[in-house]
DNA sequence: GGCCGCCATGGAATCGTTTCCATGGAATCG
DNA sequence: CGATTCCATGGAAACGATTCCATGGCGGCC
């Protein structure tokens, strides 16, 4: 079954192939006799025109690539849902790719990506300057979301990841906790290492404890929180209060909470990080770090298709807020202010 | 900055356009000075071929489409990792659509794949054989995954919407349940179609009630799951349980639950589809309706594969079950068996 | 030593589209 | 009415890779 080009359109439509061409792709000078003809043809062929040779000839394919770190992470699929829908309005697909948070993975993604030379590429990367030198260096225009990389100007939209965090180390110590256990995210990306910073500075400017075994390192998935939780919990000292850096983590964490029948709540503190619908129905409710997802989507498109356009856009932080809720109670016997 | 080519590496190794291409693709007959020149004069000019450039030529594209109803569902990003990681396995880069539970949507990224020329697609598609007759017509090598449309030969991968439905069921009136609340999926889909039936069969086989009021349509997402909630919980005769044909419109039904007080498992028992990580977290722990997404997604890219190489592998129904936990204890005051 | 065949190589065709350029006819203008 | 512009059209070049085909060198074999 050869396939269906121009050219078979063209013939049933008793015109050359540069007069289908100019109908099909919309161009102005075209009578309205060649229009219908080529319509026509092309509709009865069922003919679909080939987007490689198009883009070939053209040099833009209308697709952006969307590389994120992990699907089943419910904040990145709240990401990639809502960068698709705002590129949609741009008359971009989005190619979305998966890096499992592996950085080979996510390597190959953007080399493939450049290969079949997506017009922009909206990234939260891992790893460092050097293993993303080719993609900076190819020149495709790129916007960074959620993460960035230290010493790149690639503009970025990110979440303040100070203020969440201060707040939710100041709630915590305001309910009377003095040992908060911390589960962070890997350093190797931006988040993980500013919201830990961001949490030991907090906690430099209270009383509570600031132990270095009160932190555990995690690497965003949910095993990782479980992990953390165990150790944490089983500290000489173990803290009454925990916060986690992302939302998988959390879920590892509460699991491990259930199991061991340490009531979220009664027994412990905790805070999660993204404020993801099914924390809300947990009993109790839990208390989170939330952000604006859907606005940090469509600004990383808006951004993109401005340097598409050559522009330079400035990088933008948006605002993280606490949202207390009933898993952060006074602590009982604790020392109240 | 005109684009770097396999010209520019050939002249930079003093070797013709032919014995570079050889060399990148990897054709055996080359010389090994031939071959260190070019690939050393590749690297260093940072070389990435075109994508559409090659498989303009070659008519393949070493890419998978996969288009899906909502990456936000747990369940579908779950699909979309098993089937990615699988993809990878046979060197094929899954290029992901959310279709938005949208004819319309879905339809465009079907469209923008074939024009891609992707190897092979992998859909659970949403709407009626009439709106993908051109997808099927097209020839392209096709599998349904999770849902199907009626009357055609795609071979299939899909989950057993009867047995884990009968289960519940059955689970429900040994604990004394008689009035079941459903909230049912949409009966565009084949999920939804197929597990109302098996509520409905399941329910006829015992004494529990069959009312038509137990019944809501939802639409699959969050917000109908809540609406059926309200719904069913205002009758003037409510249920004592309930059952939701997805997670999402299990996490709206629980949400309104939780602003009335309702509490589950003591007020109302539940039991959602598909094993959410978060619902095992819930106090009390969810009883689900559970199947193996893992071997879903692995299987539809096997499939997918024996499409390609031209054979036609027969359709496969994975197995479902029930989960007991504890949202579904022996109804109180219920007419113990 | 001559012939055959293999192998590395370069030139050119090819994939399917867009677009440049030349052409000829119609329309517009003074 | 003649000159100029405009516009629809077709032929052919171009995009950047792969691959067919022809060629020439070399080794092996009788």
């Amino acid at each position: 079954m050869r396939s269906l080009t121009i050219k078979d359109v063209a013939d049933k439509a008793g015109v050359s192939v540069a007069t289908a061409s100019r109908v099909l792709s919309g161009h102005p000078s075209t009578s309205a006799e060649a229009r219908t003809a080529v319509t026509e043809a092309a509709q009865e062929l069922g003919f679909r025109p080939n987007a490689q040779a198009r883009s070939l000839r053209k040099t833009t394919t209308e697709t952006i690539g969307l590389v994120l770190p992990d699907v089943r992470n419910p904040f990145f699929a709240d990401l990639a849902h809502a960068i698709e829908q705002r590129a949609r309005d741009f008359k971009y697909l989005t190619l979305f790719g998966n890096a499992n948070e592996s950085a080979e993975q996510q390597d190959r993604y953007f080399d493939v990506m450049l290969s079949q030379r997506v017009d922009g590429l909206i990234a939260a990367p891992l790893g460092d300057l050097e293993s993303l030198r080719s993609i900076l260096d190819s020149g495709i225009p790129t916007v960074f979301v959620d993460r960035v990389i230290a010493d790149t100007d690639v503009p970025s939209v990110t979440p303040d990841n100070v203020t969440g965090v201060q707040e939710a180390v100041r709630h915590l110590t305001d309910q009377g906790h003095r040992r908060i256990g911390y589960i962070a995210g890997p350093q190797s990306t931006s988040t993980g290492r500013e919201r830990l910073a961001a949490y030991q500075d907090a906690l430099a400017s209270t009383e509570a404890d600031d132990d270095a075994d009160l932190i555990f390192f995690g690497d965003f998935q949910a095993a990782s929180g479980a992990a953390g939780a165990r150790h944490l919990l089983e500290l000489a000292e173990p803290p009454t209060a925990l916060l986690a850096a992302d939302s998988l983590m959390s879920i590892g964490a509460i699991g491990v909470c259930n199991e061991r029948g340490i009531g979220i709540g009664a027994d412990l503190a905790f805070v999660a990080y993204d404020d993801i619908e099914a924390f809300a129905l947990l009993n109790p409710a839990l208390t989170v770090i939330a952000h604006d997802v859907d606005a940090m989507g469509r600004q990383a498109v808006e951004m993109l298709t401005q340097v598409i356009a050559g522009e330079t856009p400035a990088s933008v932080i948006l605002p993280s807020r606490l949202i207390i809720r009933g898993s952060t109670p006074p602590l009982p016997g604790g020392t109240a202010l």
